[in-house]
RNA sequence: GGUCCUGUAGCCGAGUGGUUAGGCACCGGUCUGCAAAACCGUCUACAGCGGUUCGAAUCCGCUCGGGACCUCCA
């Protein structure tokens, strides 16, 4: 284990920060997962591997994460947080399903991407609809606090008040004043003191179909509710990140402060983190603008958008190229350039296990492991790290070409750092177990190879390459070395 | 309009006030029967204009361009 220390930027200092965990060695990290009403996008790819990543780094630290993420199955509504309709209900609506029937369908396709990615599963996964109740108790310690108001069977939280004695907008650096301005008018707003103020429960209307009763109306939570509800639940009143999309920060996690400050007397988390936004073609993927590409369609190239299918790893592995707070816009050309990118550094992992040692080193592996955590430990910065493998990939193809030498204390030291940082951390394996051992296959592959070689001690150049070709053509690639033809499954 | 981020070579994408990021593509070389792969090498950069500094792509200002949030979106 590392022992340098990490530094983590914190959206609410705007800064980085030495990373310390409340109670050591555990660590508490909640992120805001889908919503599901619909198939899982790009989108939903880059946080969930975002923080896939940290937990995994964190892990490797030796830290015992419990990694808590939601899933919305209730009370995210349709054009406004406290008005329009329930994203679920309307799905349910229009395709006569209950409510439920549609949000176990997107979970099912959610967790099918994203193990497909290889995201590990979070420690809990709880779901806003199995936690109405303690819903239901917060609304009521910020009533009892004097922060809620009831207004026609709905209740509200009172932002004007609230800012008299809290600060609103430490997390995204919103004015009050300004958002009294520039809100816009909806139907509704009637019910609020304030058009800034947010719902907390919201009484349902007769054709609202997701309902609860409470000791005020029969209705549903409020969308920014559950984050908070289940978070303390699992995590305490206070707990080490905060995670998310950068979309998410203003009004989600501000008012998720908000409720936590009066519920807890605290703030939710010490560090908050945010993740970029994917773009395509320099503009954001939106609804509105009709140009998300959900993940089914990438693995299948089944879009207008993708010249060709890409795989998950491949997805995978561009967005893990990008530092996590910057954009990363989407094209073909570059996820082709992953694509060889990641080829050839999994090409390299395999070539590892068959190296053989020398009595001394000519590269420096360690100096690498020093410059793989430096790279982590500044607020994961996985481009660096791994820019950093590819140093190791270089070695790797010289000692198996022999042209440099490695010890074996340094050739341990590189399988361990390919096994902790190419595997554990960034999650990267290779696909298609079509290329697992096989020994039909390899015998199969062997009476080729000779059939060939005998071709080529004939000079008969024709039959030789045809062989090659053609395996070519069925994906099989074959190498002629010194000693020998090696052959594997793969571009 | 308000708040904030950003502009790096053909493409993608890191980065620090003074020393090669890295990947993909291109070109040349080694190797090979020819390839592929691998390795070696070359070549394209820091939006523009000022300022601070011995020195700035890196700090400051302005201009131009792109983007995010303020509405549902990860």
């Amino acid at each position: 284990m590392n022992q340098q220390p990490l530094f983590v930027y914190n959206t609410l200092s705007r800064k980085k920060e030495l990373f310390e965990p409340i109670k050591p060695p555990f660590v508490g990290m909640y992120v805001c997962g889908p919503t599901v009403y619909g198939d899982p996008h790009l989108g939903h790819a880059r946080p969930a591997i975002t923080f896939d990543l940290i937990f995994r780094y964190l892990t490797l630290l030796g830290y015992k994460v419990r990694y808590v993420r939601n899933i919305t199955d209730v009370g995210h509504l349709e054009n406004d947080a406290d008005q329009g309709e329930d994203k679920i209900a309307k799905k349910a609506r229009i395709e006569q399903l209950e409510p439920m029937e549609v949000a176990q369908y997107y979970i099912d396709r959610y967790h099918f991407s994203m193990d497909k990615l290889n995201v590990r599963r979070p420690s809990i996964e709880p779901r806003a609809s199995g936690h109405i109740i303690e819903q239901i108790e917060i609304v009521q310690k910020i009533i009892d606090a004097g922060f809620g108001y009831e207004s026609n069977g709905s209740i509200y939280f009172d932002m004007v008040k609230y800012n008299k004695t809290h600060h609103y907008g430490k997390l995204s650096g919103r004015v009050l004043d300004d958002l009294l301005v520039s809100t816009r008018e909806l139907d509704g707003q009637e019910e609020k003191r304030n058009p800034a103020d947010f719902a907390l429960w919201k009484k349902a209307s007769p054709e609202h179909i997701m309902r609860w009763n409470s000791p005020w109306s029969i209705g549903f939570p409020g969308w920014h509710l559950e984050c908070t509800a289940m978070s303390a639940k699992y995590l305490g009143e206070t707990f080490d990140i905060h995670g998310g999309g950068m979309d998410l920060l203003f009004p989600h996690h501000e008012s998720e402060i908000c409720q936590s400050e009066i519920a807890h007397g605290k703030g939710p988390a010490k560090y908050w983190i945010h993740n970029n936004m994917i773009t395509i073609n320099g503009q954001k993927m939106g609804k509105s603008l009709g140009n998300f590409i959900n993940l089914y369609e990438f693995f299948e190239g089944s879009h207008a958008l993708l010249t060709q299918a890409y795989s998950p790893m491949t997805i995978r592995f561009f967005i893990l190229q990008a530092h996590y707070r910057s954009t990363v816009d989407f094209s073909n050309e570059a996820l082709q350039a992953a694509e060889k990118g990641m080829k050839k550094l999994l090409v390299a992992q395999e070539i590892l296990p068959k190296l053989t040692s020398s009595p001394t080193s000519s590269e420096d592996v360690k100096g690498l492991e020093k410059k793989l955590y430096e790279a982590m430990n500044d607020d994961f910065n996985s481009p660096i790290a791994i820019a950093h493998l590819f140093e190791a990939v270089r070695i790797i193809n010289l000692v198996n070409d022999g042209k440099a030498t490695i010890s074996i204390e340094d050739l341990e030291l590189l399988k361990t750092l390919f096994s902790d940082f190419v595997t554990d951390v960034l999650g990267l394996k290779a696909e298609d177990s079509t290329s697992a051992s096989n020994d039909v296959l390899d015998g199969v592959m062997q009476i080729v190879i000779d059939l060939r070689n005998q071709a080529k001690q004939n000079k008969d150049w024709a039959t030789a390459d045809k062989i090659r070709n053609e395996l070519n053509a069925l994906n099989v690639l074959l190498k002629d070395t010194k000693d020998g033809s090696e052959w594997r499954i793969g571009e």
